[in-house]
DNA sequence: ATTGTTATTATGTATAGACATTATATGTTG
DNA sequence: CAACATATAATGTCTATACATAATAACAAT
């Protein structure tokens, strides 16, 4: 086996990459310690730990203690998503970027969205239905509940100059949140925000954001056809 | 500010959080830099620099050279996706895991399906459609063309008794990939698989693997309506 | 054979120090 | 004022060493 001269822990990456894609070591199998790796490339053991550290976030390995370093069996299991910025993806695309309030409203949810939201019976929200242009183009429309009991101070915002999402983002940074992507036919309120027929294949992506267990906003956004969402492994 | 005891990076990257969290570093915001940090918790930089480095990853914040380490205004731009295998998923659910192959054929691919592989117009393939079953419910419709350039061992595989899918990945592993999330209307093909009527929305996963520059499989998986990808920030 | 104890070993992580890299700031010159 | 050169400060990384932690293996005792 031949040794290109490493530099540093992402040539440790590389090799070790290439040795696993060409079946030198076998999914399931277990690689060199770290110190065998180590004195094989002529490098301290940090390096080769980062490496194979990276290696573990990107699904190629596993690892655990005493047990040491296996190829895992399903090396595309993990995939990183860019969640693109409404904004930003419009942007990217060259066009101008504009929304449109379509309706907003301080209500009480129906029982779906409170049940998502686990949120207490009598709990007021602010419902938001928006549609987002890409130059002319219907983007995505988006139906939004916000949890008044949590965000109050979003009631005097004035949300057609910066949108609710952005204030939310600035406002109440790293809360966690749960993201569902699926596919559903167009309802009426799609339909008519995003000029297609009834029933029309729609991506949807459903966004949960949480304030320690106070859901702060239920998020709904239908992507306009042709929408698709790309990573790579 | 009161400093409760930091005994490793996971510590560090705890409070930093918190202090995002709380306003205390407003997003967009620059934060102190590894020194400042590491005299202040009373430990090495090397602690702060792995902190920071996985608040990074994690999307948290940005970093660059020199300029020092800012606070990203898009907290939830990142997230990471586990890719179910489909054994897995349904197993997970309860239900056994079966497969039938719909059919099986070695042909030359329509010019659409050449060109997403930017394969050889001469190119032969293997096609499969197969049908993914949880229980007795059709589960997920996959749509497959196999480089027979690529790999030509697989046509001697009896591919029922082992996917494609799980063949590929333990014989070619750590390849490359394109992965597209999209949502479509059933064609007849997906209706009559997955038992549902002509133009259902569908969530599609197509995925594209590839060995160096070479596409090994290009396939499309249909998942029964119901089904959602879910994942946490 | 089963259980409990101990030793071993691979990874996990912290430390201090050094140098590399690069974006910014500063100052100089035309 | 603008263009260019230089200094500076932050992150990026490698090194060597040390100790912590956890899973396995080896062995002993029941």
């Amino acid at each position: 086996m031949k040794l290109p001269k490493v530099r540093g822990h992402k040539d440790v990456a590389q090799i070790v990459r290439e040795r696993i894609r060409t079946q030198c070591w076998m999914p399931g199998t277990l690689i060199p310690s770290e110190q065998n790796l180590a004195s094989e490339f002529e490098c301290s053991r940090g390096t080769v730990n980062r490496a194979l550290r990276d290696l573990e976030a990107s699904g190629v390995v596993a690892r655990r203690k005493r047990a040491g370093t296996r190829v895992r069996m399903n090396p595309e299991g993990r995939a990183t998503l860019d969640i693109p910025l409404i904004k930003e993806s419009v942007k990217k695309g060259g066009d101008e970027y504009r929304f449109a309030i379509l309706e907003q409203a301080r209500m009480q949810p129906p029982a779906a969205v409170r049940g998502r939201m686990q949120a207490a019976t009598a709990s007021k929200m602010l419902h938001l239905r928006t549609l987002h242009l890409a130059g002319h183009q219907p983007y995505i429309y988006e139906d939004r509940w916000i949890n008044l009991d949590v965000v109050p101070e979003i009631e005097k915002i004035d949300l057609s100059a910066i949108s609710a999402n952005e204030w939310l983002v600035r406002n109440k940074p790293l809360s966690k949140g749960d993201i569902f992507f699926t596919a559903r036919a167009a309802t009426d309120h799609d339909a008519e925000a995003l000029q297609v027929t009834l029933g029309t294949a729609l991506f949807v992506i459903d966004r949960i954001t949480w304030a320690d267990q106070n859901a702060i906003t239920s998020v709904t956004m239908a992507h306009a056809p042709g929408f698709r969402l790309h990573t790579k492994i």
